[in-house]
DNA sequence: AATATTAAAGGTGTTTTTACCTTGTTTGCT
DNA sequence: AGCAAACAAGGTAAAAACACCTTTAATATT
């Protein structure tokens, strides 16, 4: 069965990529852009009003609502709707969360149009698209040490918080009176991060962490 | 003297963006977009071939050859093509930094096309393009103190190196060694850097170096 | 009830980072 | 030639970061 024409919801807080986006998809005559959104709350309201989306284009880095959260809450309330990840990083634990978020492809935004409408199209037929990046990025994580036996990073909300304060000038002591929290129970944060993500220093673990999104500039 | 059709140049690493952004461009019908490329170096290339650009769009942030770079190249090689920089971020030592390379103005990834197409026309015609954001942070950087006389933060290639190696999980002693300096000539580097940008700690300066497009993730 | 797990916290010691002060050398300026 | 500025480098000391090992209390697990 071959799908009349798609139509697309596009999720990115640049309104000039957004509109750029639009403009060069409305050229595919396959591909209709129902709607734009700056970011996970307008995609919210306007799915509301608008349900009939075959496929979400989304991008990660938002602030408010990043791409994740957006993810995850579309997953949930309209698990028929695809979304198809749009980033500038092809980090593989990104990658891999973004799958787990309940994504079903991954594209680059270095990614040519004609590569978007493959994705789009093979989501919509195939209910997922894969390429060499996403092939391998699921490769990498089942095969990884460095995660629990299903092949994914969990952190508790201390050590996320935690993560965040390490990305400023405040000293460890000063991040556990922050935290409310002995020194020596950030330094437990510290050393099980270190030794999780094979990290050797703090500047390492903020650069992992920029990385991956977990920590926000 | 309304000129006919401005011939305008994309420089942007992501194909997406550039691709989109051109044919957002090729809907006004005072505007043709002449080429497109990727970085620094393919604008070298495409430029000797087709110098007759009005205005060139300049990604800040690219690989190999970054929008400060190539600005710099171009102003001091086709001084009379108008630069607008294209930046996600709004730092103020950024957009100095952009103006003073050359750049006739600065245009955030967040704007409305019809901004966009102000931007070009603005610069055409008068030669530059102001908006708040370009004021506000002419007018800081007059006023600001974290600067020398001249309004502006100059660093020296060591100290640019030195900076980008910081972003990593080397020790100061192993920077040093990279260097090919005395590990007490970069403690100098750091205490330099630190009392002019008012930094107390590695990761300040890191945080601070990413911020304003000094060092790269 | 006994056992395993986990989070919080302490002890101790080493390395790294940071601060401040000083010296020799080069460079450029007048 | 004389002087100032800039750069590389040394000394020292304190603070912070890092590593390793142990203890306690609260939670599960069985």
């Amino acid at each position: 069965m071959k799908p009349k024409t798609a139509r697309i919801a596009l999720v990115d807080d640049h309104t000039l990529f957004r509109n750029g986006l639009s403009s060069l998809l409305s050229e595919f005559t396959d591909i209709e852009v129902a709607f734009e959104a700056c970011g996970g709350k307008e995609l919210q309201n306007k799915i509301e009003t608008d349900p009939e989306i075959d496929v979400i284009l989304m991008d990660i880095n938002m602030p408010v609502m990043d791409g994740f959260e957006a993810t995850l809450w579309m997953t949930q309330h309209y698990p028929l709707v695809k979304i198809i990840a749009l980033s500038m990083y092809d980090e593989d634990t990104t990658i891999i969360k973004m799958l787990r978020a309940g994504a079903c492809g991954y594209v680059l935004k270095e990614s040519t149009p004609s590569e978007l409408h493959k994705a789009i199209f093979s989501v919509l037929e195939k209910g997922y698209y894969s390429n060499d990046l996403v092939s391998a990025s699921v490769i990498k994580s089942i095969h990884s040490s460095n995660n629990n036996g299903a092949g994914q990073l969990v952190f508790s909300d201390k050590e996320l918080i935690f993560m965040q304060h390490c990305a400023s000038e405040l000293t460890y002591k000063e991040i556990a009176h922050e935290m409310g929290v002995a020194v020596r129970t950030v330094d437990n944060y510290r050393e099980a991060l270190f030794s999780r993500l094979d990290i050797k220093s703090r500047v390492g673990l903020v650069l992992w962490g920029l990385k991956r999104g977990y920590i926000k500039l």
